[in-house]
DNA sequence: GGACACATGTAATACGTTACATGATTTT
DNA sequence: AAAATCATGTAACGTATTACATGTGTCC
């Protein structure tokens, strides 16, 4: 993030590295669609980003690429190389401080401001994020489930810190509510 | 975040906004400084940033700006003007999907890969990231302490949400140190 | 044969960061 | 008088996004 070190690779080339090997051998289309059907991610992996990125692992010599056998769509099985392993397992171990600071959160953020609404405004907006909190919190069940049933244990860790961190959330906006109503404006 | 509607202002133009607007009349350099000192914006608000973004919203009719009397620093007076006003409150109010789904959390980013880890090193990593999120938690005690001193309820709302979210953090990564060492690979 | 998924790519655009640069005011 | 803070600004750089473009393979 700040003057950064070259032999550590950055956020998303860190997460790239790690859905490589995790799907190794694998397309950058595969990487792409597992960043876009991931509900942990927010990096949209847009094409514009992805094949470049892809590329620049490739020159550095963090992955490997090897054709296809009899596929004409010039589809490249990618693996990670023994650098790219180490860069992975470097990014992992990353200890710079700003890795454990508060996390950015788009509904915690507008909280500051609810004092500006007009106060008939302030209780719906709260049910609102509440309501759009429970439906992220049953999509994220719905594939912890999945992820149980596969056994991938990592994964299942992963998500269930999502789980945990919007449950808080949900939490917190609820008792925000009865606050509200408490100490009406 | 997506095909934008250019009459909802962006993350960082509403949270600009909303900064002016609580410290209304400020400088530009007051905003950065807000900016650079809250334990939750992710927002560096680097000169190369801040700068052009008010001008922008100055020139787009969202801030109003006035001289400050006998200052030859060229520093300027910024207020948000009723169109800013509308502006920040349809920002609070935007009601796109993404704002309720999942955050993202370098930490839970990394928590994917520890299985690639040699296995000394993830006990470890567990534990490093355990102690940092302790000390982000023991920097929100202490400032949500002075917010309950200010009476700033909204402020002490949103920090408390944050408060939330890291122990939430704290209490996942315990229970996956706990897991692993009942199941040791 | 048409729809959809697979597979990759580029161009224009926007924007945040770092680093550099300047000068005034206040504090020690 | 020096140091720190206030106050603003620009240039170079990197990179994520959107939109557009191309072609293959598979399924109904």
């Amino acid at each position: 993030m700040e003057g950064r070190n070259p032999d550590i690779p950055t956020e998303l080339e860190g997460c790239a590295l790690g859905m490589i090997w995790r799907q190794q051998p694998c397309t950058a289309y595969q990487i792409r669609m597992s960043f876009q059907t991931s509900p942990t991610t927010s990096w949209r992996a847009s094409t514009g980003s992805i094949y470049p990125l892809v590329r620049k692992l490739v020159r550095i010599g963090l992955v490997s690429q090897g054709a296809i056998e009899a596929d004409r769509r010039g589809g490249r099985l990618l693996r990670l190389t023994r650098a790219g392993e180490k860069a992975l397992r470097r990014w992992v171990l990353s200890e710079d401080s700003w890795l454990a600071e508060s996390i950015a959160d788009p509904i915690r953020t507008r909280s500051h401001f609810l004092a500006m609404l007009p106060p008939a405004n302030r209780a719906p907006t709260i049910q609102a994020w509440i309501e759009g909190t429970r439906k992220t919190l049953a999509d994220l069940d719905r594939r912890i489930a999945e992820y149980g049933r596969l056994g991938e244990i990592e994964e299942l860790w992963a998500h269930r810190g999502a789980q945990i961190q919007i449950a808080a959330r949900l939490e917190w906006l609820e008792q925000i509510r009865l606050e509200m109503w408490k100490t009406p404006q």
